[in-house]
DNA sequence: TCAGTATATGTAATCGATTACGCAAACATA
DNA sequence: TATGTTTGCGTAATCGATTACATATACTGA
């Protein structure tokens, strides 16, 4: 195993100091011409290459971003760690995951790791919590490291994030339950300390709002996102006096739970009960009745996070901006959804 | 934005030099009680965090691997990663993620990337390809790099590798749909330039010679993973005058397209036709017609291959190891391949 | 020819931490 | 008391690259 080369290499190599090599590398005006040529044929033919970690060292940037995502094996999150990387290994950049398992101080410390990493920026989506990690959120802004939300987010000054339009997918999922007649319209949703889950759920109400629906609070589930939550509420749902004949579910793993129990129980989809969910997960579309989603764009999301990332590095350093990108959600309308049409 | 605390700003407060700051915070026994206590208060007291750049220079060990996988965004490569940044994360290290899209030009290109940014390891799935990269693998080795391989891998010198063991995924999967039953098997299979392919489709084939039942390569095709892929190949096994009764495929998405097929039809699954997949994917168990799958436990894969980097990495630096884990596959028998019992 | 300017290169500090080496003080031993 | 041994701490080099500043050389024009 040899040593990697090094400028030091080079400059004993030709006879001139480390200082004319590290200008010739960077096109550097103050070398000549033929110092430049020479420099670089002898790093080529020395197979130079130059060590991040003493650039890191000095340049106080480590062409590092971290990313934290409540758990990285979910289609959603995977997606936008590919938009992200895909976006940023291009220009140099590599990405760091870490997961929080939704758990507030896992996600603090993720955080504090990373900076003393000195990443250059966070991309995170913030877990299920109210008001926490404020702070250290922060003291991000302030050390100056660009903090970008996507998805979940919240305010804090001087944070830029990226999410799609949760309100309008909310309202247009609910909206089209409408168009197919059905007006006892359940929902399910998450934890209203996000954003999103909110969104969703105003946009339902609108909706209903909208086309002289009475909301009724009964037919409202704050659930977590799995098969089973979604067959546990289901049940409560058909067990209620005057039943729902729809459900908006914020998940299609609950969406899916409830299918599940609406079949078992001999109840026909879409002609009895319409179903829409949220986040176009790949199974919707491959299921035998393939369920109505709210497609969240996932890989554009981490693209466009990624690119706000990069405006905000290159912006003057004092200059903080703030952007807020919001996506259109977009319905993928299926089978569990549709009493009029033949859809595969 | 206030600069962050160095270990001279520490010395400078106390009145003594770096060095003695230095051992004092890394247990030193050259130092004294009373210093190292009054160091580690005015180190807590200041918020000093270590520089990992600056440790990472000196040292040369950046505390990163990198991850280096065809794709994130699918389940099976999303939950090793989970299980390798879980398996990691406690002990200090990041992990950094690169995808190659199957192109060796770009896998090339990452674990160039990654040993540039000068990464303690670097555990990889290998890309679709026969023979190439080999010389920049064997750099890694020779760089005395920890390489080791997941799922998809070759052999190569000094390079250990965490597999499950596909040819018993392969023969038991046949075995189950023999025991059902069927006699007349087809076989979708992957690239043959890659070991787990090879290994299922042997697998198959020991199966059914164990069972007196004679190998028919017209049943056998060599297909991409995807929806598509597996609808084209059954229409093709369809139109054989003697048509297949059964299938394993070594890919989830293929068998569904083939179930998608068959259904539309009108061939009942699993009463004249039973299908057997591979990989476990979450929609297997969602369908209403679930469809059997093989195992790999990716979480457990990740986890296993950390560890052996772990072992790797802590072992004596000239003696060097190369360990094969392999992992026991699990089938799990759902209803596309059960015509005795009565599963969910 | 000589001052003035460009151009190319070298010198040395810097980023922050670790550590081999050396020295002084304290203590032990005969 | 003289000598040897610990103990605790400072000095300075090191990891590899960049860059402000200094300097030497070449070139310009009157």
């Amino acid at each position: 195993m040899t040593r990697r080369t090094t400028i030091y290499d080079i400059a004993k190599e030709l006879d001139i100091t480390a200082a004319s090599v590290s200008r010739a590398l960077n096109n550097n005006p103050k070398i000549s011409e033929s110092t430049r040529k020479l420099v670089l044929e002898t790093a080529a033919k020395m197979n130079y290459k130059q060590n991040r970690l003493a650039l890191a060292l000095r340049s106080g940037k480590s062409n590092n971003v971290g990313v934290i995502v409540p758990r990285i094996d979910s289609n959603f999150f995977a997606s936008i760690i590919r938009g992200i990387e895909e976006e940023l290994y291009s220009v140099g950049y590599h990405i760091i995951i870490c997961q929080t398992h939704e758990d507030a101080k896992i996600e603090s410390d993720n955080i504090n790791t990373l900076l003393n990493a000195q990443v250059d920026g966070i991309l995170m989506s913030i877990s299920n919590v109210i008001n926490e990690n404020n702070d250290i959120m922060k003291r991000v802004v302030d050390k100056n490291v660009p903090l970008i939300f996507f998805d979940r987010k919240k305010h804090i000054d001087g944070v830029s994030s990226v999410t799609i339009d949760d309100f309008e997918g909310g309202y247009l999922a609910t909206k089209q339950l409408i168009d197919e007649g059905c007006n006892r319209i359940a929902h399910f949703t998450g934890d209203q300390s996000l954003e999103i889950f909110q969104n969703r759920t105003k946009g339902y109400k609108k909706a209903l709002e909208d086309n002289g629906i009475l909301f009724d609070s009964n037919y409202v589930f704050q659930i977590k996102s799995n098969v089973d939550a979604g067959r546990l509420a289901i049940e409560k749902l058909l067990s209620l006096e005057n039943p729902p004949d729809a459900l908006f579910s914020t998940s299609d793993f609950a969406a899916l739970g409830a299918i599940q129990v609406l079949k078992e129980k001999g109840i026909t989809i879409p002609e009895e009960f319409c179903v829409f969910g949220f986040g176009n997960e790949p199974f919707t579309k491959f299921m035998e009745l393939s369920i109505s989603s709210v497609d969240q764009s996932p890989l554009e999301m981490g693209k466009m996070a990624a690119k706000v990332f990069l405006e905000q590095i290159n912006n003057n350093e004092n200059l903080k901006i703030e952007k807020k990108v919001i996506l259109k959600p977009e319905l993928h309308i299926r089978k569990s959804s549709s009493r009029n049409s033949n859809l595969r």
